[in-house]
DNA sequence: CGAACCTTTGAAGGGCTTCAATACTTGTGG
DNA sequence: CCACAAGTATTGAAGCCCTTCAAAGGTTCG
């Protein structure tokens, strides 16, 4: 059981940017907040009534126990989408892990949403419940090579893989300590499986055995 | 690593009960399917288009790794709904824990379910996220503690909780071995926290011990 | 350049698993 | 109703994987 702690850097900067024309898309953009590494999205107990597009930047959403002990449920990195929640006040905290831009859709009161929500709330019950299987029955390195295998998806199948969150954070994520995942960085790395090319950037050198790994 | 195997006892009895004149409901009830201890309700791979509600009986749904190693992402109990699922196969497999009757609501091709299934899919998003924090950073005393209080939540609050699924849905589900929820237990009784009524039954002694063991 | 932070590596310890044996429960047939 | 068998649960002992504690190395940013 590790204590966790903050500092809470920044506050983030809730100074909207101008909107511009909607270039692309059919309805009018709505803003980007810009939040500096660390700053907080929103709290546990806030009021809900938004959800969340990730710009540019990555987003991690956690819980804490009592002692402090964190369990990150999600990673959200650029183009993706979180902060739907059941009922009307967050469960979770949401945190931007480096600088980061957001798009904040807010729903009017009354208005439906369940058309554009249904399909996200479905695709994060299904990731929700395949990482249960990750950190309900998978070693270390299961997990961790899990972890890669849908990073790198993610990002566009490419061999190099950014990774924007600390060992901590990827540690909290999967139920592991942050000595444990840097040893099994390194028995990757010694195996030939990876290449770590600096602290935040891996290149995948054998897909298929770290695929195999996660299975 | 255990593995896991599982006797198919019958199959599911599909005959559907006449169904009856709506007493309470607005809309025509549908019919309800048995399904004998064991029997699959859907299987991972199958066509989704439908979702569920509990009659009577218990319901785990699952997912396997190749090696046979197991991992139950929730249980149903009477009255709670389950098996909507993002896209258009499942992801998971269902099976009924003991004899249990199931109300099947298809989905009309191209019927617009997003208010009905919004509120579950939410629901079932946090409670797997609520589990993510159990299996990523609880031990195993406090995973036994949250799953008991869990129970007792969902069958009233009473004293006496029944477990209609065995030692081994409940390490699989927890994330732990068989062994080490049997000495749990044990360890729980022998604090005067529980007792053990029989195999399937428990009643809680001390909730607030309960209570505070799982946060 | 130095301080603070993050990451890596090493050594020891602990909690859960694994392996094994016994006890209990349930269902079936004599 | 009891005997037996098969399945399920409990208990014990040993081992292992991950954690904890500790220290050194590396990175970032003032």
């Amino acid at each position: 059981m590790h204590a966790y702690t903050t500092s809470r850097i920044a506050l983030p900067s809730h100074a909207a940017q101008p909107s511009q024309p909607a270039a692309f898309d059919t309805a009018p953009l709505q803003p980007v907040s810009f939040f500096p590494a660390a700053a907080e999205i929103y709290a546990q107990g806030e009021k809900a009534g938004a959800f969340y597009q990730v710009e540019f930047g990555a987003v991690r959403v956690y819980r804490l126990l009592a002692d402090g002990r964190r369990q990150i449920s999600a990673f959200h990195l650029a183009g993706e989408t979180f902060g739907f929640e059941a009922g009307t006040t967050h469960h979770f905290f949401a945190e931007a892990i480096s600088a980061t831009g957001v798009r904040v859709f807010r729903f009017a009161a009354g208005a439906d949403m369940s058309h554009q929500l249904l399909p996200l709330a479905l695709k994060g019950l299904t990731r929700a419940q395949e990482h249960l299987l990750v950190l309900g029955r998978q070693n270390a390195i299961e997990r961790v090579a899990a972890f890669l295998v849908d990073m790198a998806e993610r990002q566009g199948g490419l061999r190099q893989v950014e990774l924007p969150m600390s060992r901590m954070d990827i540690g909290d994520y999967l139920g592991l300590t942050i000595e444990t995942v840097s040893r099994v960085f390194t028995r990757l790395k010694d195996k030939g499986v990876i290449r770590l090319l600096n602290l935040r950037s891996i290149e995948i050198v054998k897909h298929d055995a770290l695929q195999n790994m996660s299975e």
